[in-house]
DNA sequence: GCCAACGTTGGC
DNA sequence: GCCAACGTTGGC
């Protein structure tokens, strides 16, 4: 799951233990929140759009599906008008602050690692929010971050 | 700040 | 339903 640090970072969920992941408005990385996501599950806390992009920690996600409050909001930047309470558009699922890694897993680094080649955040283009991350990609990133 | 990639919007 | 225009993402 990527943020913004200047927005949100993994500092800033260490502090509030819990964060609902709101204000996503893509509806691929939607359906990963609504459909894919168990209570539970655990995920990789990236970093973007920052001077050195990387994965940072990891979080779990402690409830099931639920509406975006903020697409009702209509003082909140990700308002949408075309939803309604009725026939939510937009969900989302409360995370958990888990670790902050002693180091930071860089997004260079991520590249440079044969073995992750084939994880979708490195894939050409990619610019979805939230993205699976198989086993055993996910063993390989604990492995760097524990060195 | 640039710009490639890609999603969304809306006219037709 | 096509597709041009536009907006956003996010690495560099």
């Amino acid at each position: 799951m990527k943020s913004e640090p200047q927005n949100y970072s993994i500092d800033n969920l260490y502090e509030d233990h819990t964060q609902p992941w709101d204000g996503v408005r893509n509806y691929q990385a939607r359906n990963f929140m609504r459909d894919k996501m168990q209570i539970g599950d655990l995920a990789f806390f990236y970093h973007s759009n920052t001077k050195i992009p990387a994965i940072v920690g990891i979080s779990k996600v402690i409830s099931e599906p639920y509406p975006d409050f903020t697409q009702f909001d209509a003082h909140s930047k990700y308002f949408d008008p075309k939803s309604t309470k009725d026939a939510p558009r937009w969900m989302l699922i409360d995370v958990e602050f888990v670790e902050k890694f002693k180091r930071p897993v860089t997004l260079n680094e991520l590249r440079s690692n044969v073995f992750l080649a084939g994880m979708q955040i490195l894939q050409k283009g990619n610019r979805l929010s939230i993205t699976p991350v198989s086993h055993e990609h996910w063993e390989i990133i604990m492995q760097l971050a524990s060195k």
